[in-house]
DNA sequence: TGTACATCAGTGAACGCGCGTTCACTGATGTAC
DNA sequence: TGTACATCAGTGAACGCGCGTTCACTGATGTAC
């Protein structure tokens, strides 16, 4: 059954607007998402926003998943390269998740990351969302990390690589930030490497 | 030489701002700050912002330095409670960092953790700041760290605790996020306490 | 095929509210004589 | 000691701006006959 020409442009704009929304929300944080600009960048004007959202709370959450999706399939993709290679799946999740250019590149990076420390004080709609997503890095650690090791390791590797991100993304793109990466996956491989 | 009743009363004032607002940026983040709240909970009213602080900016600025100082004290007062009771340092540090309450006292909680993400975004003055707060808790994390632990590994434990702290704020305060502060525990004490 | 009408995504002006900032004023404290 | 004046922290009304939201309208696409 053929769709509508209406109901293609509209979706395409409703995906348009998403997928601004999902950089934004990174970029910017929670509080820093205008529905103004996202419409923008989306290459509309504001006053048709609510024909596809009932309000800015719905696209952020939307936005929240769009983002999950995103930085999974992006994370996936390069390390599936690395194995591809010949690089331990641990190792290529370390080297994937904290790769110098994760510095600046905030709004194509993981959204855990960055958002996580905002996410106690949005709506239960946001911070279900996100539940997801936490637990979809940490079962993606949990697969990665090589065999033998104690349950809730998964969750202390988690929470190194989502600091030493955010550690590095504070100091700033220069060698005190790279250095807190470097210094991170050392430690890491160091640790849980045979 | 006396200082005037005026001054007194004005620098108490101000001291009360600070505080409010210390608690305030943690709990509700850089752009959640409101100057008019700020005022009301240190017992004011917003006309008279001005006459203590150049702008709203300005405040931030100051309200990190004294996050910093008064999560500092804090956690050393702790550290040193637990050390006196025969407690190893870093046992002390992790302990005392990853406490479970903290999942719910935001407010008096580690600025490192609940603003790091939002720093990028802040103004040079709140990022230079900030860059004193991220190393105070490097240092302190150095300091407890057992001897022989080559370099960067500071940066990996304080990646770690940071983390962890974010993510089981993000879970909840329920099972699943005292289970992250748990495990996260667990396994920093195995790695690095001979 | 062509014409008239219906549908609908998107536009842009307007509204209302919150918030940072300003400012004339108040009332208490301090000083001069 | 007492009185008149000066200083100054704090008050609360007002301003201006940005932003979420609404709505009457437009113009393009689709449908009926």
């Amino acid at each position: 059954m053929k769709r509508s020409r209406h109901s293609d442009r509209k979706q395409a704009s409703r995906e348009r607007i998403l997928d601004a929304a999902s950089r934004a929300v990174r970029r910017v944080g929670f509080d820093g998402v205008g529905v103004a600009e996202v419409m923008k960048e989306a290459g509309l004007t504001h006053g048709g926003f609510y024909a596809h959202f009932d309000s800015r709370d719905a696209l952020l959450s939307a936005a929240v998943a769009r983002a999950g999706c995103s930085t999974a399939s992006a994370l996936q993709e390069h390390i599936a390269r690395l194995t591809r290679a010949g690089v331990s799946p641990f190792r290529a999740l370390v080297e994937t998740y904290l790769y110098d250019s994760s510095i600046v590149n905030r709004e194509n990076g993981c959204a855990v990351a960055a958002l996580c420390a905002e996410v106690p004080r949005q709506g239960p709609d946001v911070a279900n969302t996100f539940l997801g997503l936490i637990h979809d890095l940490h079962r993606r650690v949990a697969q990665a990390l090589p065999a033998g090791q104690p349950d809730g390791t998964a969750w202390a590797v988690t929470s190194t690589l989502v600091g030493a991100l955010q550690l590095a993304r504070a100091l700033g793109n220069n060698d005190e930030g790279r250095a807190v990466l470097a210094a991170t996956k050392r430690d890491l491989l160091a640790r849980y490497e045979p």
